[in-house]
This record gives structure tokens, sequence and C-alpha cells, in this order.
DNA sequence: TCGTTTCGGCTACAGACGTAATCGAATTAC
DNA sequence: GTAATTCGATTACGTCTGTAGCCGAAACGA
């Protein structure tokens, strides 16, 4: 398949962040990135615009002018770059096996009531 | 701000090579980790003192006088180490619910069979 | 005792990250 | 039409990370 140069371009933390609010909506203008991610951390708007071409440089954000001004739009998936998250989580500290991952979590009181009945309807699903 | 050295202070990755080597056993010395952890990465021993330093620096590994060396030994468990870490992604990505993590990893194909007998039996282990 | 090896401790340095100010062109306001 | 505003682009800079070199003291060999 024609994967297209990925994973090479790690996306940091702070970078997260700025994709999410254009996961939640898109595309949209530098300065409406900053109304959402500023309220949360505290940024200011030159912050969120360095992060913005940092995106665009790693290829996961696109833009798209509007007038005078860009509006951005994410070129990658949440859930890839969620999977993809997971995935390394899961390689780097539990050699590859997610029933670790489980144990731990459930050790350490992480896993709700809530949880615990949605991962049961999971698995039913999963075993037809 | 004030430099927080309370309980902060993260782990790198490759931090936690080294960290990985030590828990496997301890106490050793740089040159015994550079044996384990040069095999894998392709580091040179200051490489390995380096990381260490800084791990001790940390106050996550600790050094007890050898003769004329040091050996290292963690300060910190495995499982807390990993415990954290996990709980991290799963805030961070999740919006600290397990089973949207589960759910993902479930889709990304990474459950084996086994994962999912395992973790049937943990649920069930728990219901009690 | 004197050179050689062996350590730990500083020093180095480039690239990534977090955070932001400044510059220059385009646009809007008078 | 000229000043003020608005953007993106460029530049800045301290910290953290990855990776490693150099130095001086201790220990060992002869």
């Amino acid at each position: 398949m024609a994967r297209r140069k990925d994973a090479g371009e790690r996306i940091s933390e702070a970078e997260h962040a700025v994709m999410e609010v254009l996961w939640d909506k898109n595309p949209i203008s530098a300065a409406e990135v900053c109304d959402q991610v500023c309220a949360q951390r505290e940024w200011s708007i030159p912050t969120v615009k360095t992060l913005l071409s940092r995106l665009v440089q790693k290829e996961v954000v696109g833009t798209e002018p509007d007038g005078r001004k860009f509006l951005y739009r994410p070129l990658i998936a949440r859930s890839d770059y969620v999977g993809g998250e997971s995935r390394r989580l899961v390689n780097r500290l539990f050699g590859g096996r997610a029933a670790p991952l489980f144990a731990q979590l459930a050790e350490s009181e992480a896993l709700t009531e809530d949880d615990l009945a949605e991962i049961e309807a999971l698995l039913r699903e999963m075993r037809k």
C-alpha cells in the first residue's frame, strides 16, 4: 500500500494538543485554533502559529487559502495517530502484548466499572 | 517558573532502555549495562554513562560504591513506571477511559487470540 | 615507582521542543 | 491615500535528548 512517508515525523505533545483541536473542527484558522487551545494550555497566538507551521512541515496538517489567511486541516486521521501511539506504548512497555497492559491498568485501579462493562461487551462482540 | 523536582522528572526513551536493563538485573556496573544495551541499540560506553548519570540526577537510579567503581540500581519499580506511562497515554488520548484504548487495539488488530483469552480471564477474576 | 588502563565526572554539540517576539506584505479604517 | 491592523513567515532562545569526547584520579602491572 502507498504508505506515505509516515512514521518519520513524530508529533510532539504540544503539537498533539493542536491536532486535537483540528480533529474536532476543520478547516479552521490559526486564530480559531488558538481560541480553543489557548483556553486550556496558556499559550499565546505566536506559539500556536509556530506549532501549526511545524505540523504543516511534517505534512500532517494541510492548508488552504481563505482570502488573505489560511485554513488548516489535519491530513492524518485521529484514529491512525491514536492507534500508532497505542501500539508504540504496547511495544515499548509490554513486548507488544496487550494483555499485560490491561492487567497493568486493572492493577493500578485505572479501570472503572463502566470500562469493565464496555470491554466485556466488546469481547462478546469479537467472539462472534 | 521554578523547576519542580518533586515527583516529576520524566524518563526519556533512551533512558528507559537503560532502566529496562537495570530492572532485569541489579545492581550492576556501567560496563555491564553497556554489555546488555549496546547490543540492541548501537551505543558506546560514554553514551550509557551519560544516560546513567542523568537517571541518577533524576533520582530514579541509585548508586553504591563497589571498590573503585559504582554499581547502579533502580529506585523506582518497573510496575510504577509502566503504570504511570500507561495512565498518561490513556489520559492524553482516551480521556482517561480504558475502554476506548481497548477498542482501538482491537480495531487495529493488535489483539491476539491469547490476549483475548487472558483478558477474559482477568475480567472473570475481577468480577469476584 | 612509573606508565597504562579504568572509571566517574565534566564538556560538547546538534536536533527537537516549548514558547514567543519581530518583520514584512496585505487589508481595513479613516 | 496613509495609518493602523492582521496574518503568515522568519528568527530567537533556553531546555531536553541523543550521542559522544576528553580529563584527572585511582588502581594495576612490571
